[in-house]
DNA sequence: GCTTTACATATGTAATTTGCATATAATGGC
DNA sequence: GCCATTATATGCAAATTACATATGTAAAGC
């Protein structure tokens, strides 16, 4: 059933680059990995990277030496470790928000599942 | 930035529902409180309850004899009921890999935000 | 009574994102 | 040379989202 996180996607390939440089390919294996997700697309995942080298966020390199096929190595920026870090900020605050609703939705135990709902209880701020 | 729920829209209207049958527009007003957003999409909600109600996860039912104009009164179905209750379980399964995953990218402290992530590859400065 | 405002639901559509397919090209093994 | 693999990239339809606008009723003000 359908809950995932928006645009996880980017603040995965920055947590991969922080570990060092890569090139697409090698972000490509290893996404599945970290993210839980079965597929992972490669067009959107080459998308992702150019869209965070436009925002400043990793550079890029051809290296013809390596050995293969020419590759691009993307590095961090420093911009891209600060938007890191404030992505880890977000996302850590979504899953503060998610264990709120989670024990919202939960509390009296199973009755939200199985009971009719009771009448006074609302989630105020 | 950018970090949101993808399609928490759905389960925090079941979950408002579960709390009793309510109109549209009522929704719309509990619902940014709820999911912490600013602005919701009027449109959307309405688009996403009748879409709700397509699956089977609420009825709704025309009330005239309320104060104000003609309300589309919404109710959870037993389906609903239970389309929750599982949406509750992948939001869990969700927040427990951000867990996992903000357990990885912080180990190790704040090196992560501040120090040059490797020796094999930095940028100078 | 008439106008204005608030309530309530709904549609239209442009922009963005996603998923799936396909193109291109170089390397290494045979 | 031929072919599978590695590697990057584009094209496009479908799905989602954001923004605007339309429609109609009821309450409030004068």
């Amino acid at each position: 059933m359908r809950a995932r996180v928006e645009r996880f996607g980017e603040p995965a390939l920055l947590f991969l680059l922080a570990d060092g440089s890569a090139h697409g390919y090698e972000l490509l294996d290893r996404l599945p990995a970290l993210t839980g997700e079965e597929r992972v697309d490669v067009g959107n995942v080459y998308r992702a990277l150019r869209g965070l080298e436009q925002e400043g966020f990793v550079e890029s390199e051809w290296r013809a030496d390596l050995p293969g096929p020419a590759k691009r190595t993307y590095t961090l920026t420093s911009e891209g470790r600060a938007a890191f870090a404030s992505w880890l900020d977000s996302l850590e605050g979504l899953r503060d928000g998610l264990t709120v609703f989670l024990d919202h939705a939960r509390k009296g135990g199973d009755d939200v599942r199985t009971a009719p709902p009771s009448p006074v209880a609302s989630p105020e701020p």
